[in-house]
RNA sequence: GGGCGAUUAGCUCAGUUGGUUAGAGCGCCACGUUGACAUCGUGGAGGUCAGUGGUUCGAAUCCACUAUCGCCCA
């Protein structure tokens, strides 16, 4: 058999995908088994314009895992692809190319014509996504790919958008919004981050008060805004203001008359106590506005330049020009009475980091109180979706919910949904899920549609079942039945507001149903430096760099390792030490494959009889222990817990020991009955190995898995033996036995290892030379232990010979010697023992046992413990104490003799 | 300002409901190519679990405070 000495990832993972994809094993259809149970994942969608980034590559690793696991279990299984169309970031790019190539605007070519642009580009760019998920490996069900804008989703955002307008849960109003000045649109709360800014100033401006010759100074951090100033107003309570409340202030500059007015918001510890009043571009001045009649004066247009309102000395002006400007006229009006440092958190827009300027406008928004008392009753009736890890999200989810504000989903985009609400020539608006029954509501075929489009998120909202078919036409289809609520939900913590807790709501309000049974928020990936990995900061890893570098399984199971839930730093030792555990797994299966001749995989193999070597009873009883603990770790979604114990049976049992105590009689030039066994039971239980650790490095597993003697679709899981040809994603995923752990064999195994260990450390510390050979004594009451693995003792220990005796009575002074809890052993060294050496080794030995002795002989001396802790603990304790007794005698006639 | 989390070996991190001697990988030291693997093997060194106090027979683990770092919300 030809099999390369170093694992190749780029061969192996360039051809298994398409074949997985033909045989149809990503679809819940090849599952055969009719009473099989469903397990259901929705991929969040990637952004259209997305390429994969490392918190997509660890998520959608979890997912695969999630899958595949349970794919192989025999689940009807479905994992469900998708993207989402990304309103901003693709009009941004679309407009952007127009630019560019045509130097044109959307204007100028209007709305018909920019979006045939931007289906151009989606369908250009918008597929790079897919094919890095195909490099990945996962599973998903291309058959079932969804896109936001497909016509049945498009309808399911129309059908809804209507119903929660004729509930009145959807309404049109005039609100301050945040607005992006640079991409012209109107962003959601969630869509607005706070960033410090270090160069803030608070402008303390002088507002001259008529018939009088006193002025009222008033702080501000965007003067600009003055020139809208509607208003001044003070705490009520505030005595250095009372005798001003009534009057009016001569706006500077404007040279307007204001009035003066008193509100219990006005906190008169900041700044001078006295606030301006802009109700047009401040909520907090709208709320004070309406209170008091004063009129929102708009002074900019939608680039954030001043309008007509700002005077003729303003208008067209940038805002950051025009605060200067403004500062330089109160100046030489003097009335700048002083400009103070003052850092302040700015508005910006999470996308394009441009400061957001709050804006009156009238938009679109979904009333979020009822919708909310959706979600808050699940979680009430302990219904809800839980959250892992459940601390700290299910609080914050919750605390979110209960002070949960309206939600702005109109958008000045042409990409995405356009609003279904036409108005007439008066104005009067008309709600409905298409022109023809907007026309019939109105009576006239005279109306214009709303300009705007819908927040993405709204549509995403909906994904839980609008995926599934639900379009409200449609409102029953077998993928719903089958698959909704899906199992479980893959995200990062950033979306848990913008789109979990609203597809809670609304699967809820139209399906009846919650979209998923749990929520896996997974922890960030941080940059070698410890913070979130930016474009800006440069610390990002691609993963596609990755993949190249220590190939897909590697990175795969790397980050399976380090989804603790907590966020993590990017670790290239750790990646690499994967690397080389893929290169370990290909190597030991190599030595396997090697010495498979006669032998074929069967599970009957894994049976053990009572005259079974003690390592094969050892190995048999660890896979056991092995598989149920992976299997209980992913249930409950402890991958790292999952990878650390593969990783350490598959390198440190399956290789170090147990290949190494095989090795010997499977690769004997010898055909007989017991080698073809032993080759058997060692291809066997690589080949469950492989079998567990195909959810992580699928590309691996299935590459050797192809090349073992004996594989079949009889090794499918009974769900998927009617296929052509075998694949170990079908395979059956190993349950696990507790029957099958076996922890005498595990005793005597250890007490085997103990020894070995011994004499090689013996042989380190005395510097033996690899070639010599030493004799080993032992003096055990289990030597029919020692005795049945002496070849490998020997072999392993390089030993000559091995004599079990009662006690070590007669053996030479100049040996070493050593003490395990079932032997002491002595390795004659004539002349290479250096009995210094020998002796501080030992005593260094003696401090440690005396260490613990010494600590559990108090803690047996103390009442309280003996009656207080449970049985089983004292009685251990009592035990060790025993065993540690003879060990430290023996050390010290050790120590002593050496000193005679 | 409000809420939450973290602090364990030189580095990056595990540590389930409190219970033998606190683990892993990398790095470090010594030795090593014997036909699976130098992306390796064998052996070893390295931690008073951020600090203080408390609860307990027993604390890395539970509680309080302090210090440092970080996240979310306003």
């Amino acid at each position: 058999m030809e099999i390369a000495k170093a694992y190749n990832p780029k061969e192996a993972e360039s051809v298994h995908y398409d074949r997985w994809e033909r045989l149809g094993c990503f679809r819940p259809e090849t599952n055969q088994n009719p009473n099989a149970k469903k397990y259901s994942i929705v991929i969040p969608p990637p952004n259209v314009t997305g390429s994969l980034h490392m918190g997509h590559a660890l998520q959608h690793t979890l997912m695969d895992v999630l899958v595949r696991r349970k794919r192989m279990q025999g689940y009807k299984t479905l994992w469900l692809p998708g993207t989402d169309h990304a309103g901003i970031s693709v009009q941004r790019k679309v407009v952007e190319e127009l630019r560019k190539t045509e130097g044109k605007t959307p204007q100028e070519i209007g709305r018909e014509e920019f979006l045939k642009r931007a289906w151009a580009w989606k369908e250009k760019y918008g597929g790079e996504i897919l094919q890095q998920m195909r490099r990945e490996g996962a599973s998903v069900d291309w058959t079932r790919f969804r896109f936001t804008l497909d016509e049945s989703l498009s309808r399911a955002v129309r059908e809804v958008f209507v119903r929660l307008y004729e509930e009145g849960w959807i309404y049109r109003g005039k609100r301050i919004v945040n607005w992006c000045p640079k991409d012209k649109t109107v962003l959601s709360d969630l869509e607005v981050k706070e960033e410090p800014d270090k160069n803030g100033k608070l402008y303390y401006l002088q507002y001259p008060v008529k018939e009088s010759n006193e002025k009222i100074t008033v702080a501000t951090t965007r003067p600009e805004t003055m020139l809208g100033d509607t208003g001044v107003a003070v705490n009520p309570n505030d005595e250095r203001y009372k005798h001003l409340i009534g009057k009016t202030v001569l706006l500077p500059i404007a040279n307007r008359e204001i009035p003066i007015v008193a509100d219990e918001y006005v906190d008169p510890e900041f700044g001078t106590g006295a606030v301006k009043i802009t109700p047009a571009h401040d909520p907090y001045d709208y709320e004070i506005g309406l209170r008091h009649n004063l009129p929102p004066l708009l002074v900019m247009n939608e680039d954030a330049t001043m309008n007509e309102n700002a005077g003729a000395d303003f208008v067209g002006l940038d805002r950051f020009e025009a605060r200067k400007k403004v500062i330089e006229k109160f100046a030489e009006l003097g009335l700048l009475e002083k400009i103070e440092d003052h850092e302040t958190p700015l508005p910006t827009c999470e996308r394009c980091k441009t400061v957001i300027e709050p804006f009156l406008s009238e938009q679109w928004f979904v009333k979020m109180d009822e919708m909310r008392d959706l979600a808050l009753n699940l979680i009430k009736n302990e219904n809800s979706p839980r959250f892992y890890p459940e601390v700290p999200h299910k609080k914050v989810y919750t605390n979110w919910l209960e002070n949960i504000k309206d939600w702005t989903i109109s958008r000045q985009l042409w990409w995405g949904h356009q609003i279904p609400a036409w108005y007439d020539k008066k104005g009067n608006v008309f709600v409905a899920r298409s022109f023809e029954e907007a026309a019939e509501k109105a009576g006239t075929r005279d109306l214009v549609q709303d300009e705007n489009v819908l927040d993405t998120w709204f549509s995403s909202a909906l994904w839980a079942f609008s995926t599934f078919g639900w379009n409200g036409e449609v409102t029953e289809t077998e993928d719903l039945n089958t698959f909704l609520p899906t199992d479980v939900l893959v995200t990062g913590r950033d979306i848990i507001f913008l789109w979990v807790s609203r597809m809670v709501m609304t699967t809820l309000k139209f399906v009846g149903k919650k979209p998923f049974e749990d929520v896996l928020v997974t922890g960030t990936v941080l940059g070698r430096d410890g913070k979130p990995m930016s474009k800006s900061r440069g610390n990002g890893v691609d993963p596609l760099d990755c993949f190249d570098k220590f190939g897909v399984d590697a990175t795969r199971i790397y980050l399976a390792a380090i989804a603790t839930g907590a966020d993590i730093r990017w670790s290239d030792n750790l990646i690499e030490t994967y690397r080389n555990f893929a290169n370990k797994i290909w190597n030991a299966a190599r030595f396997c494959l090697l010495n498979s001749e006669g032998a074929t995989v069967d599970i009957n193999s894994l049976e053990v009889n009572h005259d079974d070597s003690i390592a094969d009873r050892w190995i048999i009883s660890k896979l056991n222990k092995v598989t149920l603990k992976v299997n209980q770790a992913l249930e409950s979604y402890q991958f790292h817990e999952a990878v650390s114990t593969l990783y350490h049976f598959f390198w440190h049992d399956f290789c170090d020991w147990y290949i190494e105590f095989v090795k010997d009689e499977v690769s004997a030039n010898s055909s007989s009955p017991d080698v073809i066994k032993a080759r058997t039971r060692l291809i066997t239980v690589l080949e469950q190995s492989l079998r567990l650790l195909h959810p992580f490095m699928p590309f691996l597993t299935e590459e050797l898995w192809q090349k073992l003697p004996g594989i079949s679709i009889e090794l499918h899981n009974e769900a998927y033996r009617h296929l052509p040809e075998p694949t170990i994603m079908l395979a059956d995923f190993p349950r696990g036995n507790e029957a099958m752990i076996d922890e005498k064999a595990e005793k005597e195994m250890q007490m085997v290892i103990e020894l070995i260990s011994k004499v090689r450390n013996i042989r380190a510390e005395m510097q033996i030379k690899p070639a010599d050979r030493v004799t080993i004594y032992a003096a055990t009451e289990s030597p029919e232990v020692f005795k049945a693995s002496e070849a490998q003792i020997l072999k392993l220990a390089r030993a000559e010979s091995l004599i079990l005796t009662e006690r070590l009575d007669g053996i030479p002074k100049a040996s070493a010697r050593a003490v395990t809890a079932d032997a002491e052993i002595a390795v004659p060294l004539e002349g290479l023992i250096d009995f210094d050496k020998e002796r501080t080794r030992l005593e260094n030995q003696l401090k440690k046992y005396e260490g613990e002795y010494n600590r559990l002989k108090q803690q047996l001396e103390n009442k309280d413990f003996i009656e207080k802790a449970p049985v089983e603990k004292v009685q251990e304790v009592r035990s060790r104490i025993v065993e540690l007794e003879s060990q430290i005698k023996t050390l010290s006639q050790n120590i002593e003799a050496l000193k005679a």
